[in-house]
DNA sequence: AGCGCTCGATTGGTAAGACCAATCCGGGGG
DNA sequence: CCCCCGGATTGGTCTTACCAATCGAGCGCT
């Protein structure tokens, strides 16, 4: 029946399975491994074949078949919606839908399309948002580890010789990251430490090679500290305005390349 | 060996496997899939064994007999690290290290360490500040589209009867993503589709059954009608008020149980 | 006839071995 | 000194096989 219904179109079938010694492999954009194209054959097919939350996928085996891939193949796919939160696997009894709709990680989205994910500009709307008001709430509720944390990163930060290829920029993040952990909502951090991982993508290499400059990390230091006073302060108004003030400056050193 | 160490009821020994180096290894909660084991383990040694980002790891042959597993268990561990974004998978050339601190994805933390996620408190506290922006920056770039999609969401809500067992309640997200989309920030309609998505954690069940009362469905409609009279009237910070007055009530009504 | 129980088919979980292709690195030739 | 070329390394995929948990259907007991 579906033996050779797959007639899709700029996935085309991948490959044409175990007797064929043929591995055209005439991938159209780049070398994409296998189980993200399964992944994303498997995302369409919920969006686009019916599926609601909660109905049984085929079984793996069978899926398996209906791609054309071999088993093992399917279950890296699986295993990528699984981690994904798109669907979720239960031993022995089948592999169910959890959410219909479009992805909504953006490293899967990342994997799954290519798409270069958000820009910079967006992402640093969402860390004025998001930070400052971190740093409102970590005003009024800063303990002393937390204070102890943070002077240590900004310690780090006037040590360190600014962003490090590679590897971002550490003693940055970690105080970005203890502010937020310190404002008491778990939901906010993580959401903050996934805008600042997000960094790790291709878009925003340049964007950090080109704020390596000794006196930009000078900035960056006077800012942090400058945040630091208004938390110490317990002054939860002026330690927003100072984050704010700190994203603001990011975002017009960020222009000035 | 551990061969008739199967005393345990349900879940005991996983697998006998050859002579391993890593016996039953009492698991503490649950009959995990032996990828997630692998994956924590993994992440441990990153976090423990001073791997730095940008490094690489074992590869995966050796990863696998260090671990005592199979090369295939192995890579669907390495996927889902990937996937995670944990770390960055180059064909032929190696596994590397992406981020080196704990994970930030709310589902891989799920999936390895039985972590429940965020209360719906947390939770409901980003909703308002993340949705209330969002209402705000809608309302002054609503296109006609949206309003129309809205008004659809709305009615439909009207019609179907609230909260529908296992697959949530299909208009009042769409009713709120659509909000999020028409803010013109991917991140930040992004974060609010996942705000919602983790409601189909365990923890939140209970919270989306006891609001299904027909009276707090009517309340549900009310709300989103005041929303979308703000949104089509331009009015940028009546449309913010009225989301915080809707999310307040969301909490109330979750209170009253 | 109704109920519980067992057994087997289904389905995911894991292992082992093999081969391919891209990459990397070092040695040899220009 | 630089370029080119192989082989070793390493991920990518397929095939096969078997184990274990689940679930439903049919059988037997009450």
């Amino acid at each position: 029946m579906a033996a050779t219904g797959h007639c899709a179109i700029g996935t085309d079938l991948v490959r044409t399975v175990t007797e064929s010694g043929t591995p055209p492999e005439a991938r159209s954009s780049g070398p994409r491994r296998l189980y993200q194209d399964i992944a994303r054959r498997i995302e369409i097919m919920l969006r686009d074949g019916g599926y609601a939350p909660g109905d049984r996928l085929p079984p793996e085996r069978e899926l398996a078949q209906r791609l054309g891939v071999s088993r093992p193949s399917t279950r890296e796919a699986v295993i990528a919606l699984e981690v994904a939160g798109i669907v979720e696997v239960r031993t022995s009894s089948g592999i169910y839908v959890r959410i219909a709709g479009p992805t909504s990680d953006i490293r899967l989205r990342h994997l799954l399309s290519g798409d270069p994910g958000p820009g910079p500009y967006e992402a640093l709307e969402m860390r004025r948002l998001l930070e400052g008001e971190a740093a409102y709430r970590a005003a009024t509720r800063l303990t002393e580890n937390d204070s102890a944390a943070l002077r240590e990163a900004l310690a780090a930060m006037r040590d360190d010789g600014g962003p490090v290829a590679d590897r971002g920029n550490p003693a940055d993040q970690a105080f970005h990251e203890q502010i937020a952990a310190a404002s008491g909502n778990s939901v906010l951090a993580m959401m903050v430490r996934e805008l600042w991982n997000a960094r790790a993508l291709p878009l925003w290499r340049r964007w950090i090679e080109r704020t390596r400059t000794a006196d930009m990390h000078l900035e960056r230091v006077r800012e942090h500290k400058q945040i630091l006073e208004c938390l110490n302060a317990g002054d939860g108004d002026g330690a927003r305005e100072a984050m704010h003030a700190h994203i603001d400056a990011v975002a017009r050193r960020f222009a000035q390349g």
